[in-house]
DNA sequence: AACCGAATTATACGAACGTTCAATCAAATT
DNA sequence: AATTTGATTGAACGTTCGTATAATTCGGTT
């Protein structure tokens, strides 16, 4: 149709997945997403089947892209590492990379992505709900990637600063704007170059400390 | 009114946290809420005027404790330290252990909460509106004690260092089952005793991190 | 030229929503 | 004993919600 320039299915997604972010799922009706849209209001029912439907295909589309990208990205360390360890800040940038690159230049979409999946993370609601097997397969790669560039850490202090990670992670592509406020606008939390830097050898130094720590005492 | 141990006021805050935490702001009714307590549709607006207000009402009750007992901690550090540099492992502790004590010791209330603030901290429309006004007061303080931690860290270092500690944090307290997932149950996201023990140094050593190497934007 | 199936339109349905308000209750005060 | 006041009840208001369905459009195949 000549309605958009993207067609009437893509325009739905990227109009609910902005709605979505800034209200929440229940918080915006399909009345509205359809609306501004440009689309009739069963149009949602037609190729989503349901509210629900349109939401996890939001989701999907953009958690393929990320996966396909740190797959790759790991895939490339495993194959350059050979048999020894991985590189920590490698694995570490071979995750949170990929987000950082496509929020930063991936589009709008991106950025009422990174916003909605910090709010649906944080909710036992969508986690327990089969759209988090999209993420998982790649997250438990991950987590022995980390077990592989820190072979003298325990498995459980490598599984909480995963934990850490991920947390920081949709915190930072949250994008909340707190950071203005509590800064007076010094620093912006759009900032995502100044803060991809800090946070790789942050995380990578966060995965190291307890080690280190532990070394200290011993000796 | 016999029907329940507490009064009405605090049954419908003690419900809402519950199912606001459980299924957002707008996937729960009044009706529901009310129901849930054991009260009358009505008594929402007669004791918090709107919906939104119970909202506020359940947020600002624990955001007040919280704050008080991060500020008594914070103030106890400055006063033992005098003019020297405050300890950054007792920083940290002062931020995250209230908020790691209350919620494993606090009672059910204090889970919800956790769950909740970490949907609402991540949604602009909350942060915007007022509520973080009972929070920024404290954050700006505690910025603050984490440069005079670290004198020989640049501003921007601590600032960032700060959004990732809270990144980390809300995750924290969600406890949003994701770790059992990816390691068959045998982490716990509600293990807090594990996680808190990990947490402080694992921030310690990302604040402590060298300045961030400047990176290269690559795809 | 007739046809087909996917896409779109227009409309309707029943249910649930937040909010309001007059009436009623129950103590504490006068 | 009468009165006041905050708390609670029960019912209703108009609106909006997600979903379903029959009718219509239209380019590509027959």
């Amino acid at each position: 149709m000549a309605r958009g320039r993207t067609d009437t299915k893509t325009r739905l997604m990227d109009v609910a997945e902005k709605l979505f972010a800034d209200h929440g799922f229940d918080g915006v009706s399909l009345r509205r997403i359809t609306t501004e849209a440009g689309a009739q209001l069963a149009m949602v029912n037609y190729h989503f089947g349901t509210k629900r439907g349109l939401l996890e295909a939001v989701i999907a589309r953009r958690i393929e892209v990320l996966s396909e990208q740190r797959v790759r990205l790991l895939e490339d360390l495993e194959a350059a590492a050979g048999d020894g360890p991985l590189p920590l800040e490698d694995v570490v940038a071979a995750f949170i990379g990929p987000y950082y690159r496509l929020s930063s230049n991936g589009g709008r979409g991106w950025k009422n992505y990174g916003r909605l999946v910090a709010q649906g993370a944080n909710s036992r609601a969508l986690i327990q709900h089969g759209l988090s097997n999209l993420f998982d397969p790649v997250a438990k790669r991950f987590i022995a990637a980390f077990q592989r560039a820190l072979p003298e850490r325990s498995e459980e202090q490598v599984v909480w600063g995963f934990h850490f990670l991920m947390g920081t992670m949709l915190y930072m592509f949250a994008e909340t704007g707190r950071i203005e406020k509590l800064t007076g606008g010094k620093y912006r939390s759009g900032d995502l170059d100044a803060m991809y830097a800090h946070v790789v050898p942050f995380l990578a130094a966060g995965f190291r400390a307890c080690e280190a720590q532990v070394q200290r005492q011993a000796s």
